[in-house]
DNA sequence: ATTGTTATTCCACTATGCGGAATCAAATCT
DNA sequence: AGATTTGATTCCGCATAGTGGAATAACAAT
């Protein structure tokens, strides 16, 4: 969702010209914290800035966005409830690949995606056994000391890790845990290398945890399998990490699929 | 933001008619819980079915929205990110009014809002006490255990009542929580009576919380100020009450100025 | 196979959105 | 304080993007 002349866009992907325009500028306002001037969002954007006020009129007078006081712009609040029910949805696209994960290795499978400085769990499917993990839907856990964060923040720009690691901190919630920011950044190159992340009981002692980035999400995402160490030893590891990471791909694809 | 037709919408607020339907449909396919047959758009759109086509299509490319296997049309990704920026818009767009609360009343501010089945706290002043109510921003509880949950409940719809204290359940977290589903009806009728709704250590014990709903939020929200209930008594009530609906009030309307 | 319903495409038409020019408002400089 | 610069907003003639009725296609029910 980048395309602002609606033009070119017309060429690959047919649709209303204002529409794509009003979103590509909302896109471009995300782009930039949430806040932004009509002349930076005018050459950005590379349209007239007539046509870029017009735009953001509508979008303040349907709330999607908000003219600041020193006449900036803010994404709206009218946002937040269609990015919930939007959000919900994500847990039932991804449901089937999940479901396929867990019947592949029989061990719990999560989707989660960062939401502010904080990974979020939006969907999961347990495993069949009686000792399994069970995380809670919503549940908001650190990015440093977990698998789904460890395999988003390395797709992140070097500030943006910094500022994500800052706010929400490295608390050491086991003896595993990594607390010093050098040594995370070591790991995080680890994890770009690899292509994928390991909790190693640094959340939970005795639970370890594969996961992997999910390529082109619309906002970072990470999909894992997780269970006991007993279980998830290394010959499960061989197994789990490319069907891990083929799930990765395909959620990747059918978010982006327009058709 | 409701008005689909943009003739009408243009005597009132003016804007550019293609945006306003697309985020009408939007908002259309968000009221049905997330998921909407074209047919279904048309006939609450009261547009030709070409044009809701034709708009649909255009979201479908954006990523704002899925057309799924039984053609059926749901809400995007895509709007999972500019959803979680706008939320941290709220933070902002809240803070002068919850600093106010706590120059006013010397006990901590908070703002929560509805996200699927549980109140999430999006920010929060805290007061300048050593012992104070800290909610970390992000966390999620029961609508039916907390004062800001059970200020919204009773602006929602019965069914809708019912699906989130059926989803969420109703757990005892101290002694004088609601766990009496017939109860928590009676409950939110008195406090769609009074106005106001109170939290009687049933969250936390010790813990003394007034919150209020906030009218005309794009999303169920709630306005709060918590406290130990040894400075929350009823004097303090008598003079905060006032304060957090006025307070609740403003934000309302600010949530909803265009201008 | 037929019928009914829903969704999608086509295309002539025009009303809406466009963007350059003009104007206004705010910030900066002297 | 006034002038200049920069950024934002409004105006308006123009043309094309968006409209919606008709036609067609796809799907579901019988």
């Amino acid at each position: 969702m980048s395309n602002v002349d609606g033009q070119s866009t017309k060429s690959t992907r047919s649709g209303v010209q204002s529409v794509v325009r009003a979103f590509a500028l909302l896109d471009l306002i995300a782009d930039a914290g949430g806040r932004a001037t009509l002349s930076e969002l005018a050459e950005r954007a590379d349209l007239p800035m007539p046509t870029i006020h017009r735009l953001l009129r509508t979008l303040v007078g349907l709330g999607c966005a908000r003219q600041m006081e020193d006449r900036g712009y803010a994404l709206g609040p009218a946002l937040m409830r269609l990015g919930d029910l939007a959000g919900r949805q994500l847990g039932d696209i991804v449901q089937p690949y999940l479901r396929s994960l867990v019947q592949d290795l029989g061990e719990t499978a999560n989707i989660a995606v960062l939401d502010g400085d904080m990974m979020v769990y939006s969907a999961q499917v347990p495993s069949q056994h009686s000792m399994r993990m069970f995380t809670e839907v919503g549940r908001r856990v650190h990015p440093s000391a977990t698998g789904v964060g460890k395999a988003v923040l390395p797709s992140l720009k070097q500030e943006r890790i910094a500022q994500i690691v800052q706010s929400s901190g490295m608390p050491e919630l086991t003896p595993k845990t990594i607390t010093d920011y050098d040594e995370l950044l070591e790991e995080l190159d680890r994890i770009r290398e690899r292509g994928y992340a390991i909790d190693e009981e640094e959340q939970e002692l005795g639970v370890r945890c594969f996961a992997v980035n999910v390529p082109g999400a619309p906002t970072p995402t990470a999909v894992s399998v997780s269970g006991p160490k007993s279980r998830l030893d290394e010959e499960f590891a061989k197994r789990a990490i490319p069907l891990v990471q083929g799930a990765a791909q395909q959620i990747g694809a059918e978010l982006n699929r327009v058709e």
